[in-house]
RNA sequence: GGGCGAGUGGCGGAAUUGGUAUACGCGGCGGACUUAAAAUCCGCUGGUCUCAACAACCUUGUGGGUUCAAGUCCCACCUCGCCCACCA
């Protein structure tokens, strides 16, 4: 028997299918459609790794999948051909990209081929084609139209080596990545004009439809967090001395009253103004060091840096005077560039008010333990009391158990607080001997007084206490307080609030962790973990403390009523603020296609008149940047020189080139019509294909799918589409490591070659198949060098089961003998269309093994040409031709068939033939396995309880027991409950 | 620091969503075929105890809980991975 050689029948079938179009799609078929596609490759010279051949298997898999189920199925291919990589080959060899892709492209034909992926290559495109870009180009007229493109002026990097911008990614380690020697200059920051697109226009409506995609739920989250929306007011400020008013973005306007200081970005405009003359030289000092500051160098820096500059603004609500401090902790980009500082409730604000001495005032109390029926509100306060000489804290202990409390009381009529709570530590310690004491912090706390029977809801004000020495004066202790006095380790006590679950001790323990990082501080407590005491910013809801007539008042309600009360005098409005800034599209870089604007002396900026798109980009000989932050076009004089298409007299052309982003958030439409000549796309054929059915990638892409999706918007909003998002499943798909969890990489040397593996004799098929096998899709695959041997031989038992069958001789089945061989065949059908339907590859090959397996042994009680025989084999190879389509077309065309099997072979599933006689019913007692009996199928609780009290071993675990219920689940268990 | 997710044999991973844990594959062991090897085919393969079998008990990161029944649900903890990271 011929023996199955991948070798030889791969490249066969791929000549075949190339010269009968099997996989050219018809977009005007009636049939149904599905569009499934992997995100387009980036051409390089170093050709497909072994995570392309992951990526574009998946959607190949799911093509081929629908068009054997009759749809009019479509795996598009295309290059993402612009871009740096290529600029910067270009550089280096002297060889124009355009060039390089037209060597390197070819190359990627042979390798998709080789790995049998079902692409419609006559529908192929590629992004560097002016036939392609000048709808890119086109997409930018459309913006400037719509007044959704601008100019700005923004900060970029750049290298006084190379006298050129660099894009983030080659910034590395604060140095240009062509500059990264010791004693290379670290990179600067410059002004240079450049485009937007107003994608925050958009933020709203792209952030609302996440909820509604099919898309793996760690992206649609990628996607909301950059987006990142936040609901909250700009409050405004008046300045002392100055007309100019300072506007903020809080999300906490309940804190207000906790603001101790204001703090803008060192780039806010109004620095200059209102900085006072004793302060200017340090405020310009601390702006140009600002400034040159690199991001690692903001990230590396954890202490906060700043200056004041002499200004102060009024609190809108007490009047307070507070000072306006810049800080590069406050980005000029976000919000209004400004905020008031609240120590007590930001992290950010409370180490920058350590860092200079401010104060911190506290205005949210934290609300701990358990909200209970019928509470009496009581005021007063807790001491948490420390003794310097022996480092231990002083606490309440009950007498008859271990629970441990910190002293505390009510306040009564007219009494002082302070008063108060040093009152109640006296009678109830007989502790008076105090060499210091201050408020730390307030809480709010539930609970239940059991001597008193009622439940308390109490706003406790919490002190330190520090002692002189521990002498103490008798105590004052009512009849019900049945408790003494104890010293412990901080530590041990919180450890011990925290393991108490139900948060009873929640406000007792910030109480504690505030009044011991304050000892800390101090210097008193020398022993107690400042990590685990640092005192810090107090987060979250609570109580309003502090805070003038909104005392008392839940913090999200005083959230409401502070916007509202500073809205009646025009000093706050509501307000959303996004994360997202504009979409930056211009680069000053060669390989991209070219801003269709020309600037005219007269004019100013004018579109390129649609009729004289495309821009083509000319060849030069020289593409590095031009070294005055213009790229290389700038050299090119003749292609710059043009006339302005409005007034006629001479003008330049832009020499900017597009974002490569732009290039790939629109693809997936010119696939749908890619020869179009007259317009970017026919709206009546897209209409018919979008959006995309399934789409792929091993990265969170949130760039390029939020990029995507806002052209797809925008397109709903100009009628060229219906539907808005373009892709309607994403699959977010795991990455292939090394055998021992590293990254694959060309500096580890560990890279496998997947054309390697093909032609050592696996064969694509065996391959294809261990990478769809091996793991989940979501989850990050291991290389294993055994795997494709294992999945090759698998594809083997396929191959000599059909040739065995085509050398048979007919033979005759008896009927249970046809039922069994369905009965295999069926239920392999039907896992195998529920699972590649649900994306659980791994389980459907799973199943066609399983009934290959159960073939094997059924084909020893009699095989040969047989019509049942027929069909289950055809069945087998049709169901593994997604996964191994070289091989399944052999025999699918061996066991008769001449047409193809990828196209309208996918068999239907009968559930008659998965109806089984007889069952086997698990019998439990008390929940554990005692045996198995075998009953006939739906039968009755009696008919099972009866066989199963026949077996042995149930009947020995039921002696002497005495049967108190029965769980009876049809078909599957019968469990007695029995007590002895 | 914040967010999300995951811990199941020697390994990759199954488990119809609360109902016979370890499907399928890899690896390992044994057998058949062969002069022999490779290839192929068949069988066994979670642990403890045991020469072996029977039986029993244990087992889904750890500890508790709910339930007739928990890998699956609830609480706490441990470990690992990923993404975001001064966004007010």
């Amino acid at each position: 028997m011929q023996r199955y050689n991948p070798k030889e029948i791969e490249p066969k079938w791929q000549a075949i299918w190339d010269e009968t179009g099997v996989y050219t799609t018809d977009l005007q078929s009636d049939k149904p459609k599905y569009l499934a596609m992997s995100m387009f490759n980036y051409p390089s010279g170093a050709g497909i790794h072994i995570g392309h051949a992951m990526n574009y298997t998946i959607s190949d898999v799911k093509a081929r999948f629908k068009r054997q189920q009759g749809y009019e199925s479509y795996h598009p291919v295309g290059w993402d051909a612009f871009g740096l990589p290529a600029e910067n080959f270009a550089i280096k060899s002297g060889v124009s990209p355009q060039q390089s892709m037209a060597t390197i492209i070819p190359g990627y034909h042979k390798q998709y081929k080789a790995m049998g992926w079902s692409n419609d290559w006559e529908k192929e495109i590629a992004t560097h084609l002016p036939e392609y870009y000048k709808w890119t180009q086109w997409i930018f007229s459309t913006m400037y139209r719509n007044n959704l493109a601008y100019q700005d002026i923004r900060m970029q990097w750049w290298c006084t080596k190379c006298q050129t911008v660099l894009a983030n990614e080659q910034v590395i380690d604060g140095k240009c990545w062509r500059h990264d020697a010791p004693d290379d200059p670290l990179v600067e920051k410059k002004e240079v004009k450049q485009w937007f697109f107003k994608i925050t226009d958009y933020a709203d409506e792209l952030l609302e439809a996440i909820d509604g995609l099919d898309w793996t739920d760690t992206v649609k989250l990628a996607q909301k967090n950059w987006i990142g929306k936040s609901t909250g007011a700009e409050i405004t400020f008046e300045i002392d001395g100055s007309d100019k008013k300072l506007t903020v973005f809080t999300t906490r306007p309940d804190t207000l009253f906790g603001a101790t200081f204001m703090v803008v970005a060192p780039e806010h405009p109004i620095v200059d103004a209102i900085t006072t003359s004793q302060h200017k030289e340090a405020v310009t000092a601390y702006k140009l060091m600002a400034a040159k500051k690199t991001e690692v160098e903001r990230q590396e820096s954890k202490n906060k840096t700043g200056e004041f500059t002499g200004a102060y603004a009024s609190n809108p609500l007490s009047g307070e005077k507070m000072p306006i401090w810049i800080a590069d902790y406050v980005l000029a980009g976000y919000g209004t560039g400004a905020i008031m500082a609240v120590p007590a409730h930001d992290e950010r604000d409370f180490a920058f008010a350590k860092s200079f001495d401010l104060p911190i005032r506290q205005v949210v109390a934290p609300e701990g333990g358990v909200k209970r029926d019928n509470e009496q509100f009581t005021e007063g306060g807790s001491s948490v009391v420390f003794d310097p000489k022996t480092q231990k804290y002083a606490f309440l202990q009950m007498d008859h158990h271990d629970k441990i409390a910190l002293f505390a009381g009510g306040r009564k009529e007219g009494e002082d607080l302070h008063e108060c709570i040093l009152r109640e530590l006296r009678e109830e310690s007989g502790l008076t001997h105090i060499a210091h004491y201050e408020e730390v912090c307030t809480v709010y706390g539930h609970y239940y007084h059991a001597l008193k029977e009622i439940n308390r809801r109490a706003k406790a004000t919490v002190l330190l206490v520090i002692l002189k020495d521990t002498d103490t004066v008798a105590t004052q202790l009512e009849a019900h307080e049945k408790f003494h006095l104890v010293w412990l380790d901080a530590g041990e006590v919180l450890a011990k609030w925290k393991a108490t679950d139900g948060g009873h001790y929640d406000h007792y323990i910030l109480a504690l962790e505030q009044a011991v990082g304050r000892a800390i501080e101090l210097g008193y407590d020398t022993t107690s973990d400042p990590q685990i005491f640092a005192r810090s910013a107090i987060i979250g809801e609570g109580v309003m403390v502090h805070s003038g007539p909104y005392d008392g008042m839940e913090s999200s309600e005083a959230r409401e009523k502070i916007v509202a009360d500073l809205a009646e005098k025009g000093l706050a409005a509501e307000k959303v603020n996004y994360r997202m800034r504009d979409w930056s599209v211009s680069r000053q870089r060669y390989w991209g296609a070219p801003i269709p604007i020309i600037h005219c002396a007269k004019c100013g900026n004018v579109l390129v008149p649609d009729e004289q798109l495309p821009v083509v980009l000319p060849e030069l000989d020289d593409f590095a940047p031009s070294g005055d932050g213009r790229s290389a076009l700038a050299r090119a004089t003749d292609w710059m020189k043009t006339e302005c298409p409005e007034c006629g007299g001479p003008a330049e052309r832009e020499t900017d080139t597009l974002d490569t982003y732009i290039c790939s958030s629109w693809y997936m439409y010119r696939y749908m019509d890619p020869h179009n000549q007259q317009q970017i796309f026919d709206p009546e054929q897209v209409k018919k294909w979008e959006p995309v059915d399934f789409y792929n990638g091993a990265d969170h892409a949130t760039a390029h799918l939020l990029y995507a999706r806002f052209i797809g918007h925008l397109f709903k909003k100009l009628g060229l589409v219906d539907e808005p998002e373009p892709f309607k499943q994403f699959l977010f798909n795991g990455k292939v490591t090394a055998a021992d969890g590293q990254m694959f990489g060309k500096s580890k040397g560990n890279g496998i070659d997947p054309l390697e593996i093909i032609e050592q004799g696996y064969g694509a098929d065996a391959l294809r198949t261990y990478l769809m096998f091996t793991a989940p899709l979501d989850v990050w695959a291991r290389w294993d060098p055994q795997g494709v041997p294992g999945t090759y031989r698998f594809l083997s038992r396929i191959w000599s089961l059909v040739r065995e069958y085509g050398e048979s001789k007919p033979v005759e089945l008896r009927s249970e003998q046809q039922q069994a061989i369905y009965r295999s065949l069926h239920a392999m059908i039907r896992k195998m269309t529920e699972d590649i339907e649900a994306n659980r590859y791994n389980t459907a090959i799973a199943a066609s093994m399983t009934c290959v397996n159960e073939l094997y042994k059924l084909k020893t009680q009699a095989f040969g040409q047989h019509a049942v025989w027929q069909e289950a084999l055809a069945g087998v190879v049709a169901c593994i031709a997604p996964f191994a389509p070289h091989i399944s077309e052999e025999l699918w065309h061996q066991l008769g068939h001449s047409t193809s099997v990828h196209r309208d072979s996918w068999p239907k599933f009968d559930e008659q033939y998965l109806v089984a006689d007889m069952v086997t019913v698990a019998i439990q007692v008390n929940g554990k396995l005692r045996g198995t009996v075998s009953a006939p199928t739906d039968s009755t609780e009696a008919m099972v309880a009866k066989l199963a009290k026949a077996d042995t071993k149930v009947a020995s675990n039921l002696a002497d027991k005495q049967v108190v219920k029965t769980i009876y689940v049809p078909n599957k268990l019968l469990n007695f409950v029995v007590k002895a």
